[in-house]
DNA sequence: ATAATTTTATAACGAACACTATGAAAATCA
DNA sequence: TGATTTTCATAGTGTTCGTTATAAAATTAT
């Protein structure tokens, strides 16, 4: 008796593209000019189908862009929190964090600046609730160096009268800033040389 | 002869509102809400007016967002920018420009957030030119922050071997994160201890 | 007064928006 | 084979977008 998943024949025609394939260039495109500007027309021209073919397969505009973030998230910002816990210190892990940040965020096969900073910034009521989703993402970005902080305050490589929730802000500033220098076309080099700077303001044991 | 202006009565049917109050009605409408994301229908709700008037008044969507902008900069940039010029320090020019800054970012009778950064962020390739007059504002305002840095060194309050380039950039970075910070809802006190934090960067003197 | 000029409000324009009804096409199931 | 199911491409839906044609209203100039 098999009890792994069951490779059930799917009834019907079978769908036509990648179904994966199309999420990623919908990301890509809610990327470059965020979840209002995006229009369908743009979004079934990059993933190479139909708007019919588009909500089948994604329900609508507001769940494929969920499931855009989702990805984006799954490819980019778990892969970058992991640089926090990498060994090594508090202030390492921070410096890293931001050092691979900058590289993802003026890397030329993706659109600048960080997606989950950008793409539903400014947008009018009736997406009010996108906004807030991406904020609390925003703001679950801010805990994790937060808790990385707190953990270094602990394992003392922090100086221990340190306040971790004023130094998380200050990093979550300085990170959301550097995603409009990337979107401006600032260079790479640019924004680590202010990560540099950023860096001077960690606080120093006495 | 007169030369000056000419006081002529204006012919046909006077206009039935203030020009300037419905600009400022505009540029609040934009700055909550973006360039692109911001409707006709929106802008004549908040300005009283119909869209002719608006058409009459302003030319079009475009000219009246760019002349928002201009008042905006007039109104805030313009003043917030003196604030570097203040008797003492670049240090002190500096950290006074940002906490009035972040004043103004959490006023509760404006929109959060400052214009410039946050009104034409994301937006589709029909108004790219709009994302590059807003960039160029913020470079001028980079620019600002730089002047007053390499002033320092030449009065000799910024250590000679600051690199007044990158700590400019890297104060940019930190007002936009703020911008950020502010539009999500952050206190004026918990942007001012990022500031602090931030402020901890200052080179120091060896 | 009457003509000239400008703004007003009403009502609409074509285009683009997010979204879908329809029926043919392509697969599996019985 | 024939019924069933799902996706496909075509061609639309109604709504909202930025913008404007039209003519009445309100002012100045003659």
């Amino acid at each position: 008796m098999k009890i792994i998943s069951k490779p059930v024949k799917q009834r019907g025609r079978p769908r036509s593209f990648d179904r994966d394939e199309a999420l990623e260039q919908a990301m890509e495109v809610f990327w470059r000019y965020g979840y209002e500007s995006a229009s369908i027309s743009d979004l079934t021209a990059a993933m190479g189908i139909t708007p019919p073919s588009l909500y089948a397969a994604f329900g609508n505009k507001e769940q494929l862009f969920l499931e855009a973030v989702e990805r984006y998230l799954a490819a980019n910002h778990e892969r970058l929190s992991s640089y926090l816990d990498n060994p090594g210190t508090a202030r390492e892990g921070v410096a890293r964090l931001l050092r691979e940040i900058s590289c993802m965020m003026t890397d030329c096969e993706c659109p600048k600046g960080c997606m989950v900073v950008m793409s539903a910034l400014n947008c009018s009521e009736s997406s009010a609730h996108i906004q807030k989703i991406m904020a609390k993402h925003r703001k679950a970005s801010e805990v994790r160096i937060r808790n990385r902080i707190e953990r270094g305050m602990r394992e003392g490589d922090v100086p221990a009268d340190t306040n971790a929730a004023v130094l998380a802000v200050f990093f979550s500033t300085v990170i959301e800033g550097m995603s409009i220098q990337a979107k401006d076309g600032a260079s790479a080099r640019k924004i680590q040389s202010a990560i540099d700077t950023a860096m001077q303001a960690w606080p120093q044991s006495k």
